[in-house]
Parts: C-alpha cells; structure tokens; sequence
DNA sequence: AACCATGTCTCATTATTTGAAACTTGGTTT
DNA sequence: AAACCAAGTTTCAAATAATGAGACATGGTT
C-alpha cells in the first residue's frame, strides 16, 4: 500500500512537487520521470501545470526544475499563521541570550519535525536558512518530547510511519526502544538527544503545553560534547521551563484576537 | 481583477491557496465561499483536499484556515534552490555592514516584487518573517530597477499587471509617469524611491545583472527622510554598484541558472 | 544517414470532477 | 419544546477533465 493518499490530481500534483524538493538541486524531468509512479504524459503535465503555476521553476537552458517563487510567498503566510514562530520569537530570543548556545524551536508536521526558527550561538550566522529544515520524530530532542506529550493513538500513527535509520551508534533501535524512552520523557517533562542524530552533538529539549496538555511545540538548546555534556545541559532545564510556560501563555492570550485589519503595507 | 489561470483542478486548488494565504488571517469556510468563484460543494472539496496534504491547516475549534506547515517545508526548498539568497548572502551581509543601513535582495516574481533576503541593521537575521514578502513593482526602488532592464515585451506584459494604486502623494500616476523613469533609470543604472510607497521611506536600488544584460534580481538600501535624503543615499551607489557586480560574479561561477523566464500563460 | 536519448503531442477511453439540491449540525429565537 | 436559521457536509447523475500507449519531434552522436 501507498505511503499517502491519492486526493485526485492535486494529491499528485503535490506529490511531483515534494519529488522536486527532495532532490535538492535542479532536476531533469527525465530523473523525475525515473522515480516517478506515474507515466511519461502524465507526470509531463503535471510539471508543466505546476510550472504554469509558478509551482515550480524551469530553467530553459540546462532544462531543469527547481521549486518555484510562488512557493516562498505562500510559506511567508504559512510562517506567520500557522508556525508558533511569531508568538515565540522574543521568548526565543531572550532563551537564545540568556543560554549561549543554538536554540531550536520545532513543531511536528505530519510524522516528522518541522524546524520554525532556530538561533545560533555566537555567530548570528553559520548556515543557509534554518527554518522549513526537517527532521526526523524519533532521534532528536525535540521529536521525542512532542511525541511524548501527544495523544496515544497519535504517537501509534507517529511511531509507525518512522524509518528508524540508524544515524550514530546511540540511535534508538527500534519502536520499544522509543517508546521506553517517551513513558521516561513523560515523568520527567524534559528530555534529551544523546548523540542520537549526529555524533558528538546532543542537547535538551522542552515540550511546548498548553494548560489542557496539549502539544503546541518544542523548544531545544542544543550543544556538543565537546563543550558540555548531558548534565551541563540539564542545567538549562528551568530556563527552558519558563521559556517553553511563556510561550504558551502567549499562544492562549493570543488565540482570540480580534484581528485589526490594517493591511500590512510591507517594507 | 481576476486572472484565472485555468490549469485543471490543481490550478484550482492553488488559486485557493492563495485566497487563504491572502486573508493574513485564519479564515472560515464561508468567507472563502462568499468571495469564491467557485461553487459550495466544490470550494469544499478544494478545502478539504488541501488539508488533507497539510497545504492548509484547519483549526477545529475555530472552524478557521491557514495556510499549512508543508508550504513551510516546501518553500526552504524553493529558496535554496531558487532564489539569489544562498549566493547572495554573504555579499548582502558585507553591504549591511558597510552602509549601516536597512538592506533588501529581490526578485521578480510574476509581477510583483518578492523580497528574497533583508538584513536590518544591527538586528540579528530572522527568516521567513521577512523573506517571501510581496511589494508592488511599480513603486518601489528594487522593483522599478528590476522592470527597467527587463526586455520590452517583459516590461509591457508587467506594466499591464499594475494596480496603479495610489500609496502616497509620490506615488507614479500611472503607466506613462512609470515609463518616462524606466528611461530615466536605464540611463544612470540605477534607482530610487521617493517616499513612493511609504511616507519617509526612500531607497536607492541597483539591478543585478549578468554579462549579457539579463536581469537576476536588485538590491536597495533604504533609509527615511528623517536620517538621509537622496543626495546622501546615493553615496551609497558604488557601494551597491559593487555588491551587485560581485553577485553577478558569483552566478555565473556557480553556474547558478539565469533566472527563469516566468512564461505568461498564453492560454 | 541512421541512431538514440530526451522531451512533446494525440486521441479514444476512462475516471474524476462538478454542482443543484438535499441533508446534518449546533446554536438562537419564538 | 418546537421552529428557525446559518454554516457546514453529503449525494448522485451529468459533464468534464485526466489518462497513457504510442506516435512524433528534436538535437546530439556514431
């Protein structure tokens, strides 16, 4: 059976586009074609109409696609509505300062770990943009701690749509593994990445609640074991704590604007 | 002010998308309905399909749209890979340095302006709250600069895209007013904004233009009236005429695609 | 000139989309 | 309670758009 669903032609339409920017680098429609479930005609027209669309981009003359501009305006609304980043970023901000090290703050999108915002430390910048970055549920900090504080039939549909690729020797093993650490998560309130991602870097991370317990996100200072280890980061527990409680009261005082409708004029 | 674009369901389903992202707010069903082209049961579906591929967000107690957190996902794609921004970046962080200004990379999307980049003085880099933005292209520095070097059936297909509206007592009249300052700019090789779109917001702008003359994109730094005028703005042209040279280099180095050439849908 | 890989187009068949109308739901008035 | 209303959801035959095997175009190579 099928990873996702169909949804018609706009189901595969998305689909064609995800396979564009997953390549990460421009594309011939013949490797696309390759990989595709769909056959020539079919998935040619569905290029081209995402092309149309300004969907996607093509570049005459290497004759390769990349994704396209109209996608970068859209998002800049997805940011700023549907992202916790607006409402945490001086949090963040303030947690940034006050830890020195690089803060992450996440949200979960579909089964994975979308990236809202991140501040480095020192450096104001060390790396192309950070936020719309992915990560995996099931190796990082702030993966673990949403998942879990979710509800349990999600955590089932989460856990069984992970990969469980082995990234270091610390990775969790497997669905028990994981679901051992979430119930230590639980008591706890925090939790940790422990080189389970990539070697040598770790940090903590603290779900974002709201008073009914609901998930709203994550936050995470993240450092490598060079400079510290799990209990210099346990350290930052309170900190984080605060952060994470600020945040959600932001998102309750914020849940029910009355939205002034001064058009936002721009720069 | 309508330009269906036709293009089957998924041409449907994007002109959706960007009704929702238009509202800058979370949206009802019926709002949508009640300035849709499209029929109840047929918005619905769109609605419905659209949320099912995380396009949009639907929030259950609200009864309200969003635009969704794959646009988030998706666009991080698009603006590593389509975008001057990766190249650009370190270029653009030198003259935000050297002027102490208020610093903007753009591009043509469409027939609008999309800020691809913008550094603020002093402040620490942030994403996407800025980056995705639109402006008009008739009445802003970046846009202006950019429209003057397109080719002329470019320019005329954009100008007949224009909204002509009214922002300021500076803002151009109309088409002739915009095309007699086209000239104007195509003979000094770069622009300003005079308090055209905002009150006591200038800019100067400068294209970013290959060797064979295509336009890739423009840089501006602005100021207000308060600090600069134009005659201290434009000190700031070798500067820029500088940066954009070195942009341009570093294109054609990474072999960087010439900026596609957004087809207007002849049918 | 024949060849081959890549990209584009055709058209009868098939499956999907369409939308008027009917139905459901939850809240408000009589 | 019953009647009402607005917002949202579902149905189903008719209309439309998507499908894909295969043919055609194009440009580079032997």
């Amino acid at each position: 059976m099928g990873q996702t669903t169909g949804d018609g032609t706009v189901g595969k339409a998305l689909e064609v586009l995800d396979q564009v920017a997953g390549f990460g680098r421009p594309v011939r429609f013949s490797e696309l074609l390759a990989q595709s479930p769909f056959p020539k005609p079919t998935l040619y027209r569905l290029v081209q109409t995402l092309t149309n669309q300004h969907m996607l981009a093509f570049d005459p003359d290497r004759q390769t696609y990349t994704p396209g501009l109209r996608l970068v305006r859209l998002a800049h609304a997805a940011w700023e509505q549907s992202t916790l980043a607006p409402i945490a970023r001086p949090h963040v901000e303030m947690l940034s300062k006050a830890v020195g090290e690089t803060v992450h703050l996440a949200q979960l999108d579909n089964a994975q770990v979308l990236y809202v915002d991140k501040r480095n430390a020192g450096q104001p910048v060390e790396m192309y943009s950070q936020a719309g970055k992915i990560g995996p549920a099931y190796c990082t900090g702030v993966g673990k701690v949403m998942l879990a504080f979710s509800p349990p039939d999600r955590i089932d549909a989460v856990i069984n749509q992970q990969s469980f690729h082995v990234f270091t020797e610390h990775t969790l093993a497997g669905q028990d593994a994981l679901r051992e650490e979430l119930a230590d998560i639980r008591t706890n309130g925090y939790g940790f990445d422990r080189e389970e991602h990539e070697p040598g870097i770790i940090c903590v991370a603290m779900p974002i609640l709201s008073e009914t317990g609901r998930v709203h996100g994550a936050l995470s200072v993240t450092s490598t074991t060079e400079r510290t280890n799990l209990a210099g980061l346990e350290a930052y527990v309170p900190v984080l704590r605060d952060t994470a409680a600020g945040i959600a009261r932001d998102i309750r005082n914020w849940s029910f604007p009355d939205y002034d409708t001064t058009e936002n004029t721009g720069m």
